[in-house]
RNA sequence: GUCCCCGUAGCUCAGUCGGAUAGAGCGCAGGAUUCCUAAUCCUGAGGCCACUGGUUCGAAUCCAGUCGGGGACGCCA
């Protein structure tokens, strides 16, 4: 089942294909004339310049009109027209336009090509052991969930791992803060080996204020900044009662951002961190030893991976400081080795913040390197920071940053006020009403994020994040929930859903519309960038609205086979919107 | 110093493997409700696409340079 934009194209690329052309001439696009057609063909042109260059001098509109000429007999076009110097404009028929709705209807995807499958891990959240989420957390969850599901709903089997930093330095300040605190605990035994209490010496509320106190006073002490790097060594060297306590922090951390996490509709399939791969470290780095790979410089061990003729300087990966501790770049790496022998995927796509880009280049290289991965199956899609209004990583008013679950309370209660304004909710249960209110709350919030472009940093004003009018998540909740509301109705007046056939204009377009949805989404996926789904999903929502006023679906003076095809359309437009809200990791209520 | 990202309407942002008249939302000015949810729809005003030069039939888009903003650059993660 093809698109209508794909049918055209194919009888274009013919075209081109039989007058001598490069059949990828006969592109066909979305008109940026939509006035004059829905579609467009612009290769005559670029066709013109291939044959001048051989020396041959043809004017375009004469290669336009033998391709017009060739594809007019198609059935999906009603009107081709030559402008300009050269652009073919084609209009689709009715028929066509019936017929694709009628097949998108029928269709379990609805218009999403399904791909050979291949493994993905995406690697996102990236929340931290110890420390609250915070919005600076809110972008990696949000992007990389939406990512996760785009390559779901292509046929990929994807595997979802948050990935959590709960190794190295900040685990020695926790232990050695702790160990200042309440040194009588048995985790500082050192002579002791096993049997340690089960529960936790700490809660999360301990944790998020012992790790900003140790390392505020390590900043201004060294020999405090000593006691943490020592117990981060002993840590990595495997003494037990840190042990212990490193698996207490996992747990009890966890615990907290799964509730973090769920109440943003985030869901990992793995919950590992970097002290899970640990144990393939002295391996792994015997093996770059005996590839020669890494060597010793300055007492650290690094893998060189600047390449020849760069401009640019790539400072080597350090595997091991020359206090021997593991960093960022080591766990990395075993991560990949681990992922390797466990999943043995065929693309892993991070999800972290832009500044990071550097970072990942370098453990790129040295897997590389290394032979374990090839370049094009590991994936860097950055993102820039949330700002405040004066350009810098956003801020509270207090100077602190934003607790994501504070951000998320602010987003509900707008959400909630509005909700009362529009005095709609008033007669619904008020469990439901705070049901919607958290559904609307995070559309908002969730639509603002993924409708930039991943790499640009984005102003984060709650003013805008809490207007519900416009290009926002509820905008789009609130053309699904009318269509529920039309379907509840049709049901209790017993009309059912039909034929459909197009016939009015804002059908046609809201047809057009939906019939890009496939095109959405792979391309959406294939840059990594939601925005581009967000934009189709706000596109159909917009078609819909204007089909909703100026088309009657169950209006009394409608014929019955007019209404059952409206209310097909409707249908359908609800299936699209709610599987790209769903790709987007947003919920629809039934009402609002 | 080297490198990366960004500069588009009053504001927030799309558009960048070259195409016709550069789009959207907010805001602003006006209009629509005897009719399926007005969190909606319609109309309008608003632009040296940072600047300079180049390539091209054609440049917001490609190339070179300049200016401005953000960021990264060996023992934190």
């Amino acid at each position: 089942m093809s698109s209508i934009l794909q049918s055209l194209e194919e009888a274009f690329q013919n075209a081109f294909s039989d007058l001598g052309f490069s059949p990828d001439l006969g592109a066909v696009r979305e008109s940026d004339r939509p006035d004059l057609a829905p579609f467009q063909c612009n290769g005559a042109m670029a066709a013109a310049g291939q044959a001048k260059k051989q020396g041959e001098k043809v004017n375009p509109r004469d290669i336009a009109q033998s391709v017009a000429d060739a594809v007019k007999k198609h059935d999906a076009v009603k009107s081709i027209e030559i402008g300009g110097p050269g652009f073919i404009n084609i209009a689709p028929t009715e028929e066509a336009l019936s017929k694709r709705a009628r097949d998108l209807s029928g269709s379990e995807h609805l218009g999403i090509e399904q791909v050979e499958p291949r493994t993905i891990v995406v690697d996102y959240g990236g929340a931290n052991v110890a420390k609250p989420m915070h919005v600076g957390h809110l972008r990696s969850a949000v992007i990389g969930e939406a990512i996760k599901r785009l390559y779901r709903a292509l046929g990929h089997k994807v595997i979802g791992d948050v990935h959590m930093g709960d190794w190295g330095l900040q685990m020695g300040h926790l232990i050695s803060e702790l160990e200042s605190e309440e040194p009588d605990l048995p985790y500082f035994d050192e002579d002791k080996l096993e049997d340690f209490p089960e529960d936790s010496p700490v809660t999360m509320d301990d944790l998020a204020r012992l790790y900003p106190q140790a390392s505020n006073a390590a900043k201004n002490d060294e020999a405090r900044m000593e006691r943490s790097r020592l117990a981060t060594a002993e840590l990595q060297a495997g003494r037990a009662g840190y042990m212990a306590l490193l698996h207490h922090f996992i747990d009890v951390s966890v615990a907290a951002l799964k509730v973090g996490y769920g109440d943003l509709g985030v869901e990992f399939d793995l919950w590992n961190g970097e002290a899970c791969v640990d144990h393939l470290i002295p391996e792994m780095i015997e093996e770059f030893r005996r590839k020669n790979i890494a060597e010793d410089d300055d007492g650290a061990l690094i893998i060189r991976v600047e390449e020849e003729d760069e401009t640019k300087d790539v400072p080597p990966v350090m595997l091991l400081a020359s206090s021997g501790a593991v960093l960022y770049h080591t766990t990395d790496l075993a991560t990949l080795v681990d992922r390797k022998n466990e999943i043995d995927p065929d693309l892993i796509i991070y999800v972290v913040d832009q500044r990071q880009a550097l970072h990942f280049e370098q453990v790129f290289r040295a897997a590389v390197k290394a032979e374990w991965y090839k370049r094009d199956q590991l994936y860097h899609a950055g993102f820039g920071t949330m700002n405040g209004k004066d350009g810098k990583p956003f801020k509270t008013r207090e100077g602190g940053v934003l607790r994501l679950e504070d951000l998320l309370k602010i987003m509900n209660e707008a959400a909630a006020d509005r909700l009362e304004e529009s005095g709609i909710g008033a007669d619904y249960e008020a469990s439901e009403r705070r049901e919607i209110a958290r559904k609307v709350g995070l559309a908002a919030l969730k639509f603002a994020d993924l409708q930039n472009q991943r790499l640009t940093n984005y102003v984060f004003d709650p003013e805008r994040f809490t207007s519900f009018e416009g290009k926002t998540g509820p905008y789009l909740l609130y053309a699904a929930v009318r269509i529920k509301s039309i379907l509840r109705r049709a049901k209790d007046e017993d009309v059912s859903p039909g034929k459909i056939k197009i016939s009015d204009p804002k059908e046609a377009q809201l047809l057009l519309s939906l019939d890009a949805f496939g095109r959405a989404v792979a391309s959406s996926a294939e840059k990594y960038a939601p925005h581009i789904l967000c934009d189709h999903i706000y596109r159909v929502a917009q078609s819909f609205s204007r089909f909703y006023s100026d088309c009657p679906i169950l209006a009394e003076d409608i014929p019955e086979e007019v209404k059952a095809s409206r209310l097909a359309l409707a249908e359908l437009t609800l299936r699209q919107l709610e599987k790209g809200l769903t790709i987007l990791g947003i919920e629809t209520p039934e009402r609002m």
